[in-house]
DNA sequence: TATTGTTATACTCTATAACTATA
DNA sequence: TATAGTTATAGAGTATAACAATA
């Protein structure tokens, strides 16, 4: 794994945690879709879904799943039919709102989720537990600064327009 | 970006870290995938490629750029002919096994590269500009330690098979 | 006019597996 | 037999843009 090889600069450190973070975050993804597809038939997107309405019982609506999938419209709407054909999620009508709807788990998709949920958490602990809780806590600090530096970033591009 | 309002369990800590960890990769991947399109008109892994070659000005033979990459190896022939045609690597001969080759950056190549890498940079700088020059070092050295595992881990496995 | 969501389309990236040529 | 690389294929994932219905 020598992806981190690869930058030359005079100002090399962000370069090299870039890099490093971009590995790491790959050598996870990979083995979390390999192993979502082996043991559960599915995939990352469709679980990142679920995932969402899962803290969501009321169901969420197209455009706030498209905002927190980071993904455009007509992508949730692929992957809500899919779901939706084998009976994991529900299009429930908005009242006051005859465009919208929300989505929301059926019984039957939360049950399978807690099964992948739990799975999945314990891929993550093994892919973490090479830290002390103190280093996860302090990772997970760092990268808040740094999704937070983005944010007000954006906020600031924002009101510029 | 409430993409991290997902998992549930009991043992949450590697849990939020994770999807903190990947919301961040995707935040700056984004950036970065956007911009090399609209600046240069190209692709992250045409760009990661032609960054594994200008660390190694002999080239690097296909199964090694594989590997680094972390893809197989088809991909690799894909890409590697988009950039031949353009003209910014080409394939050499090396001597004493006629089945493979190296690939290298030509000299367009190589010129294109830095011009992309150093507008790169700034991209990288500015996303980690919300940390000090020691957090941005700590942060590296704690995703060493997830790297660390998870090749020691892959090691085992290797060892076992 | 603007917004919600869908449809249609096209493109990149990817893995898999069968294949050729050489070792 | 094994290895280097290619080809063919299928599928995931994505963005864009045109569209219908409703606000």
């Amino acid at each position: 794994m020598d992806m981190e090889a690869r930058g030359h600069s005079e100002h090399p450190e962000a370069l090299r945690l870039w890099l490093r973070m971009l590995t790491c975050t790959q050598l996870v993804e990979k083995q979390v879709r390999t192993q979502l597809r082996e043991q559960f038939d599915t995939t990352l997107p469709r679980f990142d879904l679920m995932a969402q309405l899962e803290r969501s019982p009321e169901g969420l609506k197209m455009n706030e799943l498209s905002r927190r999938m980071m993904v455009t419209g007509g992508n949730v709407t692929g992957i809500t039919d899919q779901l939706v054909t084998e009976g994991l999620v529900e299009r429930v009508d908005v009242e006051g709102d005859r465009r919208a709807y929300r989505v929301r788990l059926t019984t039957r998709g939360r049950k399978l989720f807690d099964e992948m949920a739990a799975e999945h958490e314990a891929w993550i602990v093994a892919a973490f537990e090479g830290l002390s809780a103190r280093e996860v806590e302090s990772l997970h600090k760092l990268l808040g600064k740094v999704k937070q530096h983005h944010n007000a970033l954006a906020d600031a591009k924002l009101e510029t327009t």
